[in-house]
DNA sequence: GAGGTTATTGCAACTTCTTGCAATAAATTG
DNA sequence: CAATTTATTGCAAGAAGTTGCAATAACCTC
């Protein structure tokens, strides 16, 4: 995971142009350790470059996403959330706690040629977000 | 998949009232092929229901869902798409010219035991929606 | 079927997210 | 480093989705 300076010349070279605010928002999804939906990356990001509006964050999000710098992930529940770029990989979040489990990849490469085979589409190796209630929220709740 | 009027009793029995605007909102799922957003349920039911709100849409979709009689579906992009309750199962989507195809759920079983072994979550066996290319379009934009 | 109870609705205000457009400023060129 | 180009920003307006509350209308009881 690189230093947000770093992405500097990793953006120039994409044919992006460094802002103040481009690198507010990648220190802020730098800084924080997993998901971020784009409400608290605004809210975050107006502390490192006060003048920065909801507009662009949501636009710079999309942005960042199409150089493959920042990943999006669908939330069960319709929300989209970002994290800086790491090894692939999916999460699992407690839908009680907010706990979050990764696991990779490949765990759902199986399944994503299974269904090429069957279905003839070429499936969008998305990161996904599935929920369910982690081990101490368990015990807490019986077992359902 | 039962008739709309069918789901009368089966509201009922549930503690729920049966309302114009409930039956509307099942007709229109009933209606339609596959999934619909919660804008497109509210432009076809105020033609069954005139006076019906956005608000009265997007809270009976959350009651229903929560009946068990619609199903909700986060698709990759952050939107929730709704549809009648029928065999378990998840969506493949076009991205580009949205044709759907369907895969049983139990394609999913086996990654959600062994996500379930190995963090021990109790995985929410909701729908997803993946993405991709159907065959139809991956001709006509090379194999991307 | 009239009267009482309360789930459900619609309204209004609000939060979240999107889009068009003019002003700004990052990068390039001489 | 001044001038030029144009990606990027902020603003304003709007679409999409949420929430509190008073009015309405399902449903129940007699």
């Amino acid at each position: 995971m690189p230093r947000p300076s770093e992405y500097a010349p990793e953006l120039r070279s994409r044919g992006f142009r460094v802002t103040s605010q481009r690198l507010a928002i990648l220190q802020v999804l730098h800084d924080s350790a997993g998901h971020l939906q784009p409400t608290a990356v605004y809210a975050r990001a107006r502390r490192l470059s006060p003048g920065i509006t909801p507009t662009t964050v949501y636009r710079n999000l999309q942005v960042l996403k199409n150089t493959g710098l920042v990943w999006e992930t669908s939330r069960l529940g319709g929300h989209l959330a970002y994290e800086l770029a790491a090894a692939e990989h999916h999460h699992l979040v407690c839908r009680r706690c907010g706990a979050q489990v990764t696991f990779r990849q490949s765990t759902m490469a199986g399944i994503y040629r299974k269904l090429e085979r069957a279905s003839g589409y070429a499936i969008d190796h998305d990161h996904v977000s599935l929920s369910g209630l982690c081990p101490e929220c368990r015990k807490q709740s019986g077992t359902a």
